[in-house]
DNA sequence: TGCGTGCAAGATAATTCA
DNA sequence: TGAATTATCTTGCACGCA
């Protein structure tokens, strides 16, 4: 190692020291490096008085801060935003780049959510109406079934028993208001299933063509109606 | 009006890539 | 290896506030 380059690496030292002093940043960078650095820049520290130094290297350092600062907001925007693979390397301007794309993305997926939820809530409201419409419509079947059934057994009563009095006895227990009821029961049973299976199918199909329910929704329905 | 603070520009260091 | 790109540092300026 030669005189020169030791006193290069003494002087180097001394420097950083002075640098180090006065607040600056200390990059190590290479002698031949520090020389570059030094002839471009070393007039403003000595010319200028010993509070405006204290000022400015205040001033470098709120500086730093305010840079580790930002660092710390981008390496926690990183971890919010999806890179992808070939974000091997992660500039700044990249990074905002895929955050202000990520966000677009976000919002758009928001919006879409939004309208399906809002063609759900409208599915909702035309099945409810439909189940109401079908629950009258078999309420009513039924009461009709009730006193069609009901005027057919009294007039058969009324015939027997004027003609066959052996008979009576087993038109009578027809006719007696328990019997009329358990077949008003089945008959109500069987015209419910049928009828409701028909309403079902045509309120699927409906549906599923008017506006676009689910199967699960369908299936909702007829649980519901079974209720 | 002095002071603190944020922002932007220029310089420099570090890194990447052909 | 040198150009290009990106990150970091320094500094001046503008602006708000007490």
């Amino acid at each position: 190692m030669s005189i020169a380059a030791l006193l290069q690496a003494a002087e180097y030292l001394e420097r950083r020291e002075r640098e180090a002093e006065h607040g600056y940043a200390v990059s190590l960078p290479l002698p031949d490096d520090l020389r570059s650095v030094i002839t471009k820049r070393p007039k403003t520290k000595k010319s200028q008085g010993s509070s405006v130094l204290f000022c400015r290297t205040t001033h470098n350092e709120l500086e730093k801060n305010r840079r580790a600062h930002l660092r710390n907001c981008l390496e926690k925007l990183k971890e919010m935003v999806p890179l992808g693979p070939e974000a091997s390397r992660h500039t700044t301007l990249g990074l905002l780049t895929k955050a202000k794309r990520f966000i677009k993305n976000l919002e758009e997926r928001e919006r879409k959510h939004a309208v399906h939820k809002e063609n759900l809530h409208r599915d909702n409201r035309y099945l409810r109406r439909r189940l109401e419409q079908l629950s009258a419509a078999h309420l009513a079947a039924t009461l009709a079934a009730a006193s069609k059934r009901r005027s057919v057994s009294e007039c058969s009563s009324s015939t027997t028993t004027s003609t066959n009095s052996s008979s009576s006895s087993s038109s009578t227990s027809s006719a007696s208001p328990s019997s009329i009821s358990e077949s008003d029961e089945v008959d109500v049973i069987g015209y419910t299933s049928n009828q409701s299976d028909t309403d079902d199918h045509s309120s699927i199909q409906s549906a599923s063509t008017d506006s676009g329910v689910a199967m699960s929704a369908s299936r909702l329905t007829l649980a519901e109606m079974d209720i």
